[in-house]
DNA sequence: TAATCCCGCCATTGT
DNA sequence: ACAATGGCGGGATTA
């Protein structure tokens, strides 16, 4: 492994032993589900919520959730909203949609697999049950955890398994990779963007003569994906307007890119792109827009995420607290281009030393479960809308209809619809940069099962943990749903189901 | 038509 | 050699 010229992406330490094997298996193998013991939504779900550490009943959860899912050609589906899901086809035959299957979908489920800040970093994510699971074939799960892996919000341990970190060390992540953008110059890069659509070379080019020093040639083909999202995220980091085009981020990687051939590469470019904007969107990072230009406007991607991180308490603040065990810490990956000095960088950035007030959120939100669970049951295709106290756990969701579910402040919407075969539905709206509203809403995209729905608290719980957990059953007659969904919006803010969290996500 | 980007073949890299 | 990763670009979908 060339560590150091290449990726540091394993601290000093590289990937470990690999331990559970485990080996791909194709979705349409999903016959049944492995070990059949009857299980009960309900039951399961009381476990989970009993089990005392909040790792515990992550872990269970996580167990349950994993559970194989029916595959996507499945008939009857996730209703999500939106004008055309299906393919009208022929009757009774509902082909699903490509955006059902869209990268940023598939990442929304993802991301809401794991909560976002853990205590721990012991959540381990096995590829084969997460591509189980959200029923996909590897290679997207692949496109995923790469970019997630190029900030640090997961991490690889050894084949097949990866460590979720979550976004604790974002903040740190996030300023190095603006420092290393600064070094490439890279804010200068993006003034020559707009105009007649040439570029010019005359670019400062960063004195990486040869890409890094001598060490070892360029790594074959770098983890490109991995190395495109940093350098991505590095643009938005440095650039004055937060915004990126894709033109100018492709040519800006291609340029960068010590392969000569890479001047053909420009549409391959664009679609890694893609898939990697598609990721971050997930992660409510950057959102997509257009900018105005004399020659009309021009796809772009806006930063919508964090940008006070450089400051000096910045990065894992309250996290170094929760330091891991062996205390190691990770370094940013880096790639060979990015040289130039290697080493340096902002590294002498954070100093153990907790820094006088950790800020924000106070490093341990006991997460006590406090909070009731108010189970109450649903029609199917209906969900509920709820409002929860943070003092005092929840009202009972008021299920009336609507695919929204009101939260107080500080509760984080992480819901983890919980069921049997059911695919779980995606994450709820509001991500952890929360809004300032007096109240927050989760979108919980449609349930098309039976199931079980979860939510608790994250770190912006502000006063411990609220979770209760919600019931959707699939009622007898389909005929209800319709006057359900129909009548509507009686609750404050609450507004129009129209929207699903990927809607509002990315405009299309 | 242009913008997006799914899909999966198959080259690499790891064990 | 086999399995895990992940370039890459054809061509289908959407906007």
């Amino acid at each position: 492994m060339d560590t150091t010229a290449t990726m540091l992406l394993y601290g000093s330490k590289p990937p470990t032993p690999e331990h559970l094997p485990s080996t791909p298996v194709k979705p349409s193998e999903w016959g049944a589900p492995p070990h059949a013991d009857p299980w009960t939504p309900t039951a399961n779900l009381r476990m989970l919520i009993s089990a005392a550490s909040p790792d515990i009943r992550d872990r269970e959860m996580k167990k349950v959730l994993f559970r194989p899912i029916e595959n996507e050609r499945a008939v009857e589906d996730v209703e999500v909203d939106g004008p055309c899901q299906y393919h009208a086809v022929e009757e009774g035959e509902r082909k699903p949609s490509r955006k059902q299957k869209s990268l940023g979908l598939l990442c929304q489920k993802f991301l809401a697999l794991y909560p976002d800040y853990p205590t721990s970093d012991t959540i381990s994510i096995s590829l084969d049950e997460v591509s189980t699971s959200l029923g996909v074939e590897r290679r997207r799960i692949y496109d995923i955890i790469n970019v997630l892996e190029s900030l640090m919000i997961v991490g690889r341990v050894a084949k097949n398994q990866y460590v979720w970190y979550g976004r604790r060390r974002l903040g740190s992540t996030l300023a190095e990779l603006q420092g290393m953008g600064r070094q490439q110059r890279y804010h200068l890069h993006m003034e020559q963007a707009g105009e007649g659509g040439h570029r010019e070379g005359a670019t400062t080019h960063t004195p990486e003569g040869g890409e890094g020093d001598s060490t070892a040639a360029s790594t074959r083909k770098d983890k490109s994906l991995r190395i495109m999202s940093q350098k991505f995220v590095m643009l938005f980091l440095v650039s004055r307007t937060q915004t990126v085009t894709l033109d100018v981020a492709a040519k800006i990687l291609i340029e960068e890119s010590q392969d000569p051939a890479s001047h053909s590469k420009y549409k391959t470019k664009v679609r890694r792109l893609y898939d990697i904007a598609n990721v971050l969107t997930s992660l409510g990072l950057i959102k997509k827009v257009h900018v105005r230009e004399e020659r009309g406007r021009k796809p772009a991607f806006k930063w919508i995420g964090p940008a006070d991180f450089h400051s000096s308490h910045e990065d894992s603040e309250a996290v170094a607290a929760i330091a891991l065990p062996g205390g190691r810490k990770q370094k940013l990956a880096r790639h060979a281009s990015f040289s130039v000095v290697p080493t340096s960088v902002a590294s002498q950035r954070r100093v153990n030393s907790a820094p006088s007030s950790p800020r924000r959120e106070s490093v341990d939100y006991s997460r006590r479960c406090v909070s009731s669970s108010a189970v109450c049951r649903l029609q199917f295709g209906t969900t509920v809308t709820g409002v929860s106290h943070p003092s005092g756990g929840l009202q009972s969701p008021t299920h009336s209809d609507g695919n929204s579910l009101l939260c107080s402040p500080g509760l984080a919407p992480l819901a983890v619809p919980v069921h049997p075969e059911g695919s779980y539905v995606g994450p709820l709206s509001p991500q952890p940069p929360f809004p300032p509203h007096p109240h927050h809403m989760a979108y919980l995209p449609s349930l098309s099962q039976a199931s079980v729905v979860m939510l608790y608290g994250g770190p912006a719980a502000q006063d411990g943990l609220d979770c209760f957990t919600t019931e959707v059953q699939r009622s007898p007659g389909s005929g209800s749903r319709e006057s359900i969904l129909g009548k509507r919006k009686q609750d404050e803010g609450v507004e129009e189901k129209r929207e699903s969290p990927e809607t509002e996500l990315s405009d299309r």
